[in-house]
DNA sequence: AAAACACATTGACATTATTAGATATGGTTC
DNA sequence: GAACCATATCTAATAATGTCAATGTGTTTT
């Protein structure tokens, strides 16, 4: 839980990105595979392709490949880790 | 609490840069002008203006002015707002 | 009131991030 | 195995961000 400013700054690279964040909310509800999420946003293939990239890389989000589909979901480590990463940045000492 | 992802994105964005980080921690022992902050970083006095604006302009820090020095420190609802976003954000419904 | 000080703003530039089209990969279906 | 499907990667364009030097603004000191 001690890294450096440069790899916590990363995890919360994850939540900047509106994009980003409206796909986090839609696998709040459980795993969607890739496909599904992109029905629902107004971007190409490729970038949310490039999003999904940068939260599972975050830790956040953990992907599970099956067959041709990717299905992603909420990563229960990654998010208590960014939680507690974010509790202990403004906490008062 | 129910804003556009655009704009909870931009809270984010406070803790999206290692500097921001480090502005971050120092702050978490107490109030502390520009130029205590600047001393411990290897930054122009600019560019610490430039971040200390955003940390501002998220909520995350406020601004005091007395005299000549802008003394800065970790907002309380601004940090418990960001810390709720979060959960809010990676809860599983 | 001139000089010094603390900080903000502006402008320019370099770096990084977001985006999409084209193409590649790897699995499935026919 | 040929055609198709879901996703990833590559490339290139554009947008956003981080950085600093120079300058501006308001305050304090002398």
């Amino acid at each position: 839980m001690n890294n450096t400013h440069e790899e916590n700054a990363k995890v919360f690279k994850a939540f900047c990105d509106e994009n980003r964040l409206m796909i986090l909310e839609m696998l709040q509800s459980g795993e969607k595979c890739a496909c599904k999420i992109l029905e629902k946003m107004l971007i190409a293939q490729s970038t949310l392709s490039h999003h999904m990239k940068i939260l599972v890389e975050s830790g956040i989000v953990s992907a599970r490949k099956e067959g041709k589909w990717t299905h992603y979901s909420l990563s229960e480590t990654g998010t208590q880790y960014a939680k507690e990463l974010l509790i202990k940045l403004i906490a008062i000492t």
